[in-house]
DNA sequence: GCAAATTAATGATTTATTCAAG
DNA sequence: CTTGAATAAATCATTAATTTGC
């Protein structure tokens, strides 16, 4: 194992007696979420270092802390699942939901761990944006195939290549008779909605959540959906 | 190549004496710059098959006016954005030689650079009413570009590992739950989000453009947006 | 209101398992 | 069969939430 975690800049070193621990910032955690939501639950080591990179911009934080953030973060997820399973024994699953992947196509994996060498912080004033709604939701658990041929692509007007920037994560769809965009990709209606508890019909029926409020399947795009108060109480 | 041109189906709409070409609704060129803008520039027939019929709801239409209006919208994309490309030469930018490797047969298109996301701060209210409606169910399953399903973010993938993004006048604000890199300072909205008519939201209220369709107060690092489309026409 | 006490979350470590190469 | 890489599972440890008594 060769650490690499070039882990930290850290504030605070100096660390005699205590040892504290990587303290990540909502945005940190909003980032972070997004990622392991899009699919991206296991990101190699370059990856990890973009990620790292990104998030710095909202406070310390190393390699090391976004290796263990998805590592904890798969094994959360997945310990949950087993439990909202067992407790509930699996209804009908329609689309998503393959949990199978054992041994067939060839799963990739390559990747070094990161072997904490050093510490990691937190502090850094930042600005916090908001106090904190409380709820921050957590995606489920999907497991997607990853072979990821993951193409990360910053959205500058300088980059363009051929599409413009707009031709990546969003999707238009019609909710409410209203044009809105949203991204590609499992949703959460907290997020784009706000905190009521609200359902989205679409002619195909309801639109599934997980347990933590995400439509885990994509909407499609052009569609029209209905948003509309949950009554089920 | 030539899809279609050859369809039977007409598209001359009313049928007044003088051979006219198509005219199309605005809600159908709502429906078309959606469909370009999530990154279906270039749809197969059957596909193109399929937007005509969503399009016949706001009035007649033909395959081949899909088709001409792609190939259409295509072409004047690239040249505005080689006018952008001209007026703000940029350095950098090795992300043009990725794009090279593109055009082959399969029109894999690209895709984000934005994650899709959960909470941030603020999240206002559902979308936007508007006066305009007439949009409902389109009940076609609308097929979007087949491999993509996990997006990233980031700073160019040609692993300039270094450079945080935000350090090169960009910040990184989240727009309709998903993070972005947007660059700091005024902000191109067709430039960064395509030729669409759109409106920025914030809890603060719409965020107002000048003439040019600039923002003219930046973004503000790790805040929350909303975007929608601008039904006001 | 406040701060000690308690609990719940979650970052960081360690251990076990799996898989493939040799 | 052994070994090394990768990672899942289990565990430890610290921080934030929250409860509680004053």
């Amino acid at each position: 194992m060769d650490d690499d975690s070039s882990s930290s800049n850290q504030s605070c070193e100096r660390n005699e007696t205590v040892r504290s621990r990587w303290n990540p910032k909502p945005e940190q955690i909003v980032i972070l979420e997004s990622i392991f939501n899009s699919g991206m639950v296991n990101p190699q080591k370059d990856e990890t270092v973009r990620i790292r990179k990104m998030l710095e911009q909202f406070g310390a934080v190393g390699d090391a802390n976004v290796f263990y953030w998805f590592q904890n973060r798969r094994s959360r997820s997945r310990r949950r699942q087993r439990q909202i399973q067992a407790s509930l024994s699996a209804a009908s699953n329609s689309i998503e939901e393959q949990s199978a992947r054992s041994s067939s196509g060839g799963a990739i994996q390559f990747q070094t761990n990161f072997v904490p060498s050093s510490v990691s912080s937190s502090s850094l004033g930042g600005v916090v944006g908001n106090a904190n709604d409380g709820l921050f939701p957590f995606s489920g658990p999907m497991e997607i195939d990853q072979n990821s041929s993951i193409t990360s692509i910053l959205c500058s007007p300088t980059d363009n290549s051929n599409l413009n920037c707009s031709s990546s994560g969003f999707i238009t769809v019609f909710i409410n008779g209203v044009a809105a965009l949203v991204p590609r990709g499992p949703l959460d209606m907290k997020a784009m909605f706000g905190p009521e508890d609200l359902v989205l019909y679409h002619s195909s029926g309801v639109l599934p959540v997980n347990e933590y409020g995400f439509v885990v399947q994509s909407l499609q795009h052009g569609e029209s959906y209905f948003l509309v108060l949950n009554m089920n109480h």
